[in-house]
DNA sequence: TACTTTTCGAGAATAGTTATCAATTACGCA
DNA sequence: TGCGTAATTGATAACTATTCTCGAAAAGTA
């Protein structure tokens, strides 16, 4: 069976695991992130799903995502300094490193930073859910860009 | 003296610091974050600013929050779901308790959680300049409501 | 299959942000 | 202190990401 075949369903019993109604367009939007390491926006889940048969408009798009955020199957990340808002899959706690000239998303599966959870807590009496870290940088192509650049 | 005018001073201070062109709209901007304590929106920036008799324009505000960010004076974080960004001075490290249901941000001043920077170089190469972390939950006030709304 | 409910989709509407550009202001330097 | 230049401001237009609308289509259920 094709890959593709394969994701496809990993997506369809996703799915079904939460309770949420099976469409095409949910199967290929959360196929894509499951298995997508890109950190995709809104304008590449759109591209993805009608660059592979299927029809789709850019509100199911929004109103899908919303869904799987609010069941916790997927992550937003404010990452993109264009001001695009950008997806992950968010089975396994990672964190996310940000080149701020580039935009490129490097994930960091550690976490350690999970730990802060509990403190955050017991300081605000606060029911926690769940967290995210991001760091600020810029990443080796950009360093030596920026160098290359500088050395006129 | 009254506290107004210090506070408008320090900014002023700071921007001198940082070499930024003093104006007064900086001024008042720069002196509204380092004081306030609610991580403003641009909204309530904006409102603050001409409530205290200056003169601003939304073009103003966003050109002066985008410049206090390159210069690492403030940070914006995305926690309002309304979609909203809201800033923050940021000369202490901390993180950010907030609220899913009500969009309250509570700072909690420990910088634990800073140290996974090193950890971001280490293992992705980038020049690290800095981070954030943001817990997601319900506030006391949140669990309470939804608690009482449930019983029925 | 028949029925009910949910979702889809094209485009309109909304709202947050950025661009424009003439007038004003800040500030280094004589 | 006053000039000259470059930077900033502000009203508004333009842009663009997101949400809304509502009739049509599809999903789930028995
Ligand atoms: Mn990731
Ligand atoms: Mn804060
Ligand atoms: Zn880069
Ligand atoms: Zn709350």
């Amino acid at each position: 069976m094709a890959q593709e075949q394969k994701t496809l369903l990993a997506a369809t019993d996703k799915l079904k695991e939460y309770k949420i109604k099976n469409t095409p367009q949910r199967q290929v939007i959360l196929s894509y992130l499951m298995t997508s390491h890109d950190h995709p926006s809104i304008e590449m889940i759109f591209n993805y799903v009608r660059g592979n048969g299927f029809s789709v408009s850019l509100a199911t798009v929004y109103n899908t995502l919303q869904l799987l955020i609010d069941n916790n199957l997927i992550i937003e990340i404010a990452a993109d300094s264009g001001g695009h808002m950008r997806y992950d899959y968010f089975e396994t706690p990672h964190y996310h490193v940000i080149c701020v000239n580039c935009n490129k998303i490097v994930d960091v599966y550690n976490d350690k930073y999970k730990k802060n959870e509990e403190d955050a807590q017991l300081e605000t009496g606060f029911q926690v859910f769940n967290s995210q870290y991001e760091v600020y940088g810029l990443c080796p192509e950009c360093q030596k860009k920026l160098a290359d650049n500088k050395s006129y």
